[in-house]
RNA sequence: CGGGCUAUAGCGCAGUCUGGUAGCGCGUCCGUCUGGGGGACGGGAGGUCGUAGGUUCGAAUCCUGCUAGCCCGACCA
């Protein structure tokens, strides 16, 4: 992509509304623009990073044999009214009207209605396991939003739901979902630890909440900090092996890690004192085992092998897609901007053209371009006319984990500069070597994009 | 929803107390020079001062209502 093509409204000056780094440095990088409290549009660099990191969810889903669909955005009433929860849930849902005076609600949550796609269509148990997901909009009408997408009204939320036919199998995907999240998270560049959590509204008894540890966090977390030692790394795991799941959810969760709302001042004083650790943590992710509290009332049965019909044991696993961005930026940035982790870096590289116009600093530039494109990495190439400085901090501040550099100075002894924007180091290379260089780190980091 | 605050050019702000018809920096447009960390000089464009009403010869400025946004709290992914 040429900058000078490209819509990237960066500003200079910090908006006068943003209180958090990460949504300062997103209004500056001209990702968002607010269109009202906690209601955001995605302009086309946010867009870009958004689309990843729905793209690398989708991915972790598939591996986890999980089916995506997709349900509306308005929903009747009606079902809310079967489950109870239109009254219990309050405020925070948003409630319509059509020109028919029919009650419609914008989605806060689906357990309603993928509950009744399933009654609809599920009789035996032999269909079962079944998993199914949407990345959709939801919309909490949250009394006071703030800290931009982190807690916005609008927000892209990843929300699953499993049925299965026992407890224990139900427990099983509660174990996968687990161990794909985390998954998840690693890709994206993050470490979220699982902690026990409080079940809120969704019900249920047996839930982890996935938290970011962040100074901006909105969660006070209390946890062994042994914990941050563990990582799910490459390893490979069965998705279907009960054992194997269960064995990555007890190493996750066998040390102290909670909440404040489920924190247990008890329990924390038998961690030894060196570990214990109180902090801030941001909410990513979460996930729910509930058994039957939906299907019973709804009647959402299967017949088992004797004929009888018995309540399906579900759980439902929710990613804050959208929030993930600034729970991303929250974890890495420096002062002069984003740094974007690998996998979810909206350009590969910033291309820099020192002088643009002169033959050899367009021709090398766009070579490397090429180059890149050619094996499926996106270059941003900055052909604009301004100045070194100012390409820079653009290129700092919009956070791309690469830069390569191409000037005249350079080209006269055939190299370019190839600098992370992680540690600042630069190294001079044969343009080809530094595109090769590139290849090579992004080898196992491409996702689609947009 | 309780408490506090704000609204003046695309962004950040001054001007409001003490009423006299709007200014600065950045950005933006044109030109010249410049060219490896937000460069210099010159010349432009851009605001019915959130909105409705009131006071006044005269309102960005004083008064009232409304709207929107921000902060703290309660709530929440």
């Amino acid at each position: 992509m040429r900058l000078s093509r490209y819509f990237l409204p960066v500003l200079k000056e910090n908006p006068a509304e943003a209180q958090i780094v990460s949504h300062r440095l997103m209004l500056r990088a001209g990702m968002i623009k607010q269109s009202a409290a906690g209601i955001y549009s995605w302009l086309p660099l946010g867009f870009k990073v958004l689309r990843k990191i729905e793209n690398i969810v989708h991915e972790e889903q598939a591996r986890a044999g999980h089916i995506p669909f997709q349900m509306p955005i308005l929903q009747s009433a009606d079902l809310w009214r079967e489950s109870g929860r239109y009254d219990d849930y309050g405020e925070e849902m948003l409630r319509m009207k059509d020109r028919h005076g029919r009650d419609l609600l914008y989605t806060p949550t689906a357990e309603e209605l993928v509950t009744d796609i399933f009654r609809s269509h599920v009789g035996s148990y032999r269909d079962l396991p079944l998993t199914l997901y949407q990345i959709q909009w939801k919309f909490r009408d949250e009394i006071r939003p703030r800290f931009g997408v982190m807690r916005g009204r609008e927000f892209l939320m990843k929300d699953g739901y499993n049925f299965d036919l026992t407890k224990e199998d139900a427990l099983h995907a509660y174990n996968r979902h687990l161990v794909s999240y985390l998954r998840t998270y690693e890709r994206m560049g993050l470490q979220a630890i699982p902690m026990r959590a409080d079940s809120g509204p969704i019900g249920g008894d047996n839930t982890h909440e996935f938290l970011v540890l962040a100074e901006t966090g909105e969660s006070e977390v209390f946890y062994d900090s042994a914990v941050t030692d563990i990582r799910l790394g490459s390893r490979e795991i069965d998705y279907d092996s009960v054992e194997a799941c269960r064995a990555v959810m007890e190493q996750f969760t066998a040390l102290y890690a909670r909440t404040d709302e489920t924190h247990d001042a008890a329990k924390f004083a038998e961690v030894p004192e060196a570990r214990r650790r109180v902090a801030r943590g941001i909410e990513v992710g979460q996930i729910f085992y509930f058994g039957t509290k939906y299907s019973e009332p709804m009647g959402a049965t299967v017949q088992g092998p004797d004929g009888k019909p018995v309540p399906v044991h579900m759980g439902s696993h929710g990613i804050g897609v959208s929030r993930l961005l600034g729970a991303i930026i929250e974890a890495s940035h420096d002062e002069r901007g984003i740094i974007w982790p690998e996998g979810v870096t909206p350009f590969h590289a910033g291309v820099v053209n020192l002088k643009v116009g002169d033959a050899e600093a367009d021709a090398a530039s766009e070579a490397i371009c090429a180059a890149m494109t050619a094996a499926g990495l996106e270059p941003l190439y900055d052909d604009t006319d301004e100045r070194a400085g100012a390409k820079f901090a653009t290129q700092d501040l919009i956070g791309l984990p690469w830069r390569i550099t191409v000037g005249p100075r350079g080209l006269k002894n055939g190299v370019v500069e190839l600098t992370s924007r992680r540690t600042g180091e630069s190294e001079e290379l044969p343009p080809e070597e530094a595109v090769k260089k590139l290849i090579a780190i992004y080898e196992g980091h491409l996702v689609r994009g947009m």
